[in-house]
DNA sequence: ACTTACTTGCAAACGATTTGCAATTGCATT
DNA sequence: AATGCAATTGCAAATCGTTTGCAAGTAAGT
């Protein structure tokens, strides 16, 4: 799906330009998010990361995202439960549908429900900065 | 706005049903809980609590809010950033819009909304057990 | 290559919440 | 009203995800 190279020299690029550095931990991690389909949180992206470099700590993984979080590089998932998970920036906005049996992420995009949001919060005499959405449910056994 | 003691009585009744004793701790925190239109967090149901009764400790006010949120009589809430945060059940269900900037909490509801996210699931071939729709926003100076 | 500020790994600290335990209490029973 | 025992409490210590201080290591402008 996602091709992996490009998108890499995109991000390094892009972060140069907000005047940080690109070391080793910090090529791998994004390498990891650039890859990944699914929203992983920081321990999986440890353990894919310690794969490719035993030296890489936890800490440096954190550190990395709330790093790339500041810059808008990716986005932070804080599900129900769990702890915060994480999914590069950049594409559309959506919002997720998760598997309660399996914790699987669904996206999706619904504009009425986007701008009924909107709707709402201006009856309220309130304008959105920003909100979340997210649907708990699990796989109908579709016959 | 609400009557303190008829909700507390209803309150106190129902859990004897549930099986759940009505100990002093218990019957404080039910009536906070019935008192408030805020959604206070542990810590502030804690401080209330300690202002009628000094003995209370915070592991109770814990432990309470857990079972209370298992026999369905209150709702816990994980807004953005803070702790829990706590409202007790019975109302209709509504989702919330929280002030960015006074983390006040306006409640709200809307039916096509919730008619729109059924309608999502459903097409992602998933049925809704719950959900949790937050609206993060600044107060808009109207003219 | 030199310099220096930025990053790192490690271990210890963190904040919210949970838990083990011995002492206390609700309440069903006499 | 007194008894008995499981449920509940307060306290301190533990937990979990995450953050942080610090000394050592490194990116990158010169
Ligand atoms: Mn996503
Ligand atoms: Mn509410
Ligand atoms: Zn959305
Ligand atoms: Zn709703």
């Amino acid at each position: 799906m996602t091709n992996p190279i490009a998108e890499k020299r995109d991000y390094e690029e892009e972060l140069r330009q907000a005047g940080v550095r690109i070391t080793r931990p910090r090529r791998i991690i994004l390498g990891i998010l650039s890859e990944t389909e699914d929203h992983p949180d920081a321990l999986a992206i440890f353990r894919r990361a310690v794969a490719l470099d035993s030296s890489i700590s936890l800490s440096t993984v954190y550190r990395t995202m709330k790093l790339l979080e500041t810059v808008g590089a990716i986005r932070r998932h804080a599900f129900e439960g769990g702890p915060s998970r994480f999914e590069q920036a950049g594409g559309a906005h959506h919002d997720h549908l998760i598997d309660i049996e399996t914790g699987d992420v669904v996206e999706f995009r619904s504009d009425r429900i986007e701008k009924l949001q909107d709707e709402v919060a201006r009856a309220l005499g309130y304008e959105i900065v920003h909100h979340r959405l997210e649907l708990y449910g699990r796989k109908l056994r579709s016959k």
